[in-house]
DNA sequence: CTGAAAGCGCTAACAT
DNA sequence: ATGTTAGCGCTTTCAG
């Protein structure tokens, strides 16, 4: 069943019809009326493909994801997914599967069937989104890239604050376990984790890359109790997650013999063992931002063009559970004595 | 760049082009690759719309999800994009929202754009799918409507299991805490938990419905709580998580006062606390062999129809982590007192 | 306000 | 093996 099926019911030309649907004032309201009902009498349905045919927009937008498994994106995800529906556009999932290259050819490929993409924790350099945000709009996730919209959840106000806390805790020797080098989220972290540390005088190490899995968790918890710290920032919540259970695997308790922040605030944060302090962040938000933005650059109906912003940034703050606690007297005597000079300087330590 | 920009560039038809496109094998070798050529060189790229419009294929299959921030689903989308992907098809995601209504919506506008539809844990009636059906091929997970095509997890032997693995620690009275009433999965474990407690001569009742949420296991563990058993079966692992939450609240430690068993295994049940005992469902495998069961529904390429099979059935196992225990002998050996001569018939309990 | 007509980019008979 | 010719269902000028 066709428009033409409905224009002959009705009486009316193709045309008449195909406008009373898509530009309903554009038509006599009678005959628009009497077209409604004609078309839904046939239980018409426009077919969307000859519709993006002719109109060049295809009513769906892509949402590309390095790991559809990777619980922080499930709420993404949630968050584009239900603004996309209420405005009424389609949701393509593609999981980028955390290449750069796989990423670039989803990213082209979008390009032919879909109006918009947005793309969360992209790995592909500055200079290929540019070329690619030529063939369609783009909003970036947790990225900041020249000339492209991006909504970054900044962590920097929440990560200070976390290192107060852990500073308050006496706390005086942190390592921070990074996420993949190309994460610019990291990079972010490691420098606020950084800027804090000087201020507030304790030390701090960054060690890493490591993936941002559970199973890296492990292998992070390790290296942070190589380096001898008492507190661990750990790049996201999964990798938290992984260290806690090597922690008690090997007999150290947090938060007594260590304290742990993760990132996130991801599904599980709140109910492992001990639940996690960490840095909550408004994922599902960041999704409908990043939704709303994207429609804004094709949905400029003549509207008093509200200067779209470029660059929306969402706070996070700090959750403190029980991960985190104090340090004990005698240990924190011990590393005084032991190093009465700890460096002020942030340093790097490589792991192999 | 359109089709007939590389048809002029090589000077053949158009139609030549299309097949070199899609036909490979209908096409001279020499010209073949001419056209090749010259589409690369003027980077053509198909118009999926125009494509579909003529084809009436989109490429293109939709999974509808009753919620997708449920941790359940995640490892069912991440199943079906890869295979997917891995078939050259796009994955819609659509969210239902626990909803009929929203369902059959989306499910009608589905078949306007996509060749097919993976429905998991459809909320509809049996009546409203056959008919859904008629529109466009359907493919159900944890579901069982006659005539359509259907993976379902099988929980029946691994709860046997998780049934005798109770009765062994000295569990007489047990509760399952049920899923949503228009959940077919909550009736058939139901009626497993029925079978192996009349064969054990545990007692045991349902409670439910309840929402398949944190929020709701919290609930339901006060329900069981009220019912006095000294052991819990939730309809899924959510639930269980909730309770454990809220049996750590109401100082009833897991597993000594009561034990836990959930179902699924998703992300969250090794690491909560304590590490909960839970039915393994293989997850994934189902959103890829629903994907295929429905690729292969319009992919018959006069292949030797391998008479696809209607039902597809997955084994789960149980998995013994730490929230199922011994029941203390003397508790025991009060409760055996106290009701000498236990109901062997399975009851059901009401909860307001 | 409505109708006629010309495509959008591609595929699929049907010819050759 | 390739070219010709119709459309697919809809939108959109351009005329009335």
């Amino acid at each position: 069943v066709t428009i033409s099926d409905v224009a002959r019911k009705v009486g009316v030309a193709t045309s008449t019809v195909s406008r009373a649907l898509s530009n309903p004032d554009r038509v006599n309201e009678v005959t628009r009326k009497r077209i409604l009902e004609a078309a839904s009498e046939l239980s018409y349905r426009p077919n969307p493909q000859a519709r993006s045919l002719t109109s060049g927009r295809t009513s769906s937008i892509a949402l590309l994801i390095p790991d559809v498994t990777n619980p922080f994106f499930f709420d993404l995800i949630k968050g584009a997914q239900r603004q996309a529906r209420a405005r009424e556009y389609r949701l393509l999932l593609l999981d980028t599967e955390e290449s750069a290259e796989v990423e670039a050819a989803q990213l082209a490929e979008a390009s032919t069937y879909a109006d918009g993409v947005i793309l969360a924790a992209s790995r592909s350099s500055d200079r290929d989104l540019a070329e690619a945000s030529k063939l369609i709009p783009i909003v970036v996730i947790n990225r900041d890239v020249p000339k492209l919209p991006s909504v970054v959840i900044d962590t920097g106000m929440a990560m200070t604050q976390a290192m107060h806390h852990l500073a308050s805790l006496g706390h005086r020797s942190i390592a921070y376990l990074g996420g993949p080098s190309t994460s610019w989220s990291s990079r972010r972290r490691w420098r606020a984790i950084q800027r804090a540390a000087a201020q507030l005088g304790v030390e701090c190490h960054q060690v890493g890359p490591f993936s941002p899995t559970v199973q890296a968790g492990v292998a992070a918890a390790d290296a942070a109790v190589h380096l001898g710290v008492t507190a661990s920032v750990f790049f996201n919540d999964l990798m938290a997650i992984g260290a806690l259970q090597r922690f008690a695997e090997r007999g150290i308790v947090v938060p007594r013999d260590m304290s742990v922040v993760g990132c996130d605030d991801i599904f599980g944060a709140d109910f492992c063992d001990p639940p996690l302090t960490t840095l909550t962040a408004p994922i599902q938000r960041a999704g409908e931002v990043a939704t709303d933005m994207l429609l804004a650059q094709f949905q400029n109906f003549g509207v008093e063009a509200p200067a779209s912003r470029l660059r929306e940034s969402l706070p996070t703050f700090l959750t403190i559970r029980s991960s985190t606690g104090p340090v004990p007297v005698g240990e924190r005597l011990a590393r005084e004595s032991a190093a009465p000079a700890a460096s002020k300087d942030a340093k790097r330590v490589a792991v192999p």
